[in-house]
DNA sequence: ACTATATTGTTATATTATAACATAACAAAA
DNA sequence: TTTTGTTATGTTATAATATAACAATATAGT
């Protein structure tokens, strides 16, 4: 345990990564926490947020909804727009606001004002829950009289990956 | 001159400032700007900066549209993105993607990683250039081996004159 | 089983943004 | 000062993202 709450909520992945595991585990961490907060994770819910966990890599609204009328049909874009409010209220999915595409989120609890990395180069999305920055931030709202209810923090660059691969 | 550069960029509005004049200087540097980048701000372009200009309020695109047709009628929605788009990349004018809005930038040089303050009250803007934030966000990601190319810090909350008012 | 509430279905439409190609304005070379 | 390449704008169509509004169904608590 760390003294300040420095945390990466989701690494970027490595390569050797097995990600089923990854997307089985956040499927469970889902589960839990829903019926912990009392609230359905109803089959179609959990069917948007599997296929979010896919990859690592931030998805579209229409993209989810093109793969799941595949097994039901009669989705439509409120289907996938409701399910997602639905995810981002409990803080199980994050929306990138730059990108206006979801990702999973690898700790759904407190805090949730995250911080994102975005590769460019593989799209893989890394979440950081970093008290350093938030502070920050805060003490400059504060400095001008701003009193902050949420942020958005939104990184684009390239991961180390990606920069290792480009070397060869 | 400050030894690290934190600067208020565009501060938020106090009462009795008077917008008119802060609206033609920022029109007024917009020309300098271009002249010395050797781009041209044609009257289209300086009206779709006019309109942005208008207030501290981040401006929707097709808000701009309806206002642009009543003096320019053959405006289309590429009309207004196209300028946009060419004011964005002098840095004359800043998306802030939580809002799909418009800002007018006050300083139209270098850095241009800026962070945005939203008061979800009034709906005024104020942009911060802070080095300090820059350098914390910097650290944090070389930490995990990620190399930045541009962020997005968007803070919501309410202004020091909002929240002065609420108290009356 | 009954009822209130939450969830999903369905149709339509709003909002935000870009593609693609035509025309016009401008600037620099021939 | 024509020509020519480039940049800017006009124009039409459509893509991409998101919500409104109301109907039908399922679920949970009584």
């Amino acid at each position: 345990m760390q003294a300040r709450k420095n945390k990466i909520l989701t690494p970027f992945k490595s390569l050797k990564h097995k990600h089923r595991d990854c997307q089985k585990s956040a499927l469970e961490a889902a589960r839990k926490h829903c019926q912990k907060s009392g609230v359905r994770l109803t089959p179609l819910r959990e069917r948007v947020l599997a296929l979010i966990w896919q990859n690592h890599e931030p998805v579209k609204a229409y993209d989810i909804l093109d793969q799941l009328k595949h097994d039901h049909s009669s989705s439509a874009p409120p289907t996938v727009y409701r399910a997602l409010d639905f995810l981002q209220e409990e803080g199980l999915v994050h929306k990138i606001e730059s990108l206006n595409a979801y990702v999973g989120c690898g700790n759904p609890v407190e805090t949730h004002s995250s911080q994102f990395l975005i590769c460019y180069k593989c799209g893989a999305v890394a979440e950081l829950d970093d008290a350093d920055i938030r502070e920050l931030l805060k003490k400059k709202a504060r400095k001008i009289g701003f009193e902050i209810h949420s942020e958005m923090v939104e990184i684009k660059g390239c991961c180390q990956e990606c920069i290792n691969s480009d070397k060869n």
